[in-house]
DNA sequence: TTGCGTGCAAAGGTTTTGCATGGCA
DNA sequence: TGCCATGCAAAACCTTTGCACGCAA
């Protein structure tokens, strides 16, 4: 939760300022080393990895896997003050890859339930449920 | 869901006979082939992994993507009549790692829930629910 | 000045694939 | 007999790591 990097460089900020201007957005770790290298800057593909390893525990972004093979995505979800009054829930489609947020107060339950009767303390910043979305199960099945 | 092999081999029944003397269990590809290699069989690893997907697409194995770096688990969960009655949650420990495999009935209705309020058809195979358990809250915090 | 962050390349580990051989129907 | 499945090894793939150098504080 609180922040990891004791330093403040340059290529962390880039990280950070590219993730927040594709807000709403997935991309991968690829996808961002391509954007630099496609812009002329230079950022090696590990710290590429590093900082975004940092940020996802800073909480700032999260990352999603959707299959085991393919790629993990990160998006940038914000700092949890957003999510304070109401707890924020993230849908995630296998089909299209749409992310869904919900915020829905009977959801709340779950992170009850969980912690009363498994002592487990959800997080839900880290939690996503894969699915299928509305549009999706439309199309198909 | 239907059947996807055309022949029906030794090596297949072999893997789906080791799925189903550990059911309950996780195993990961690893795993099973060990098991095969532990007792004098021989079974080629491409092969595990050909079969283990053939049963998963059969519906008779489910497979697990817990964390993108550390292997598939896969689990014996029978014809599909079975997975109506039993649905399998999985908690994942932040701190540790653990993994916690849950069959909770109350569970449920979350994915009703989410079917019926939000329109989106959980997939209760790949979600996982990240967070702190029982023995690191009580440990760190 | 201290020691963390970076960058490059190489390693790491899981899963897939190419191709010749073997086995089911 | 016709094909599919197997097995081996190598490839493919994403991600992590080792180490020397650079840079923030």
């Amino acid at each position: 939760m609180a922040t990891r990097t004791k330093y403040r460089t340059k290529q962390k900020e880039m990280v950070l300022e590219y993730l927040m201007a594709v807000e709403g957005r997935h991309v991968t770790a690829a996808e961002v080393c391509e954007y630099f290298t496609g812009s002329g800057i230079s950022i090696g593909q590990a710290t590429v990895y590093r900082q975004l390893d940092n940020l996802v525990k800073e909480g700032l972004i999260n990352k999603y896997i959707i299959d085991g093979n393919s790629p993990a995505c990160f998006e940038y979800v914000g700092r949890e003050e957003h999510c304070h009054h109401d707890v924020c829930f993230h849908c995630k489609c296998e089909k299209c890859g749409k992310l869904i947020h919900l915020h829905c107060e009977d959801l709340k339950g779950l992170g009850e339930h969980l912690y009363s009767h498994h002592q487990f303390t959800l997080d839900t910043s880290r939690t996503v449920f894969y699915g299928i979305c509305e549009d999706c199960a439309q199309i198909g099945e």
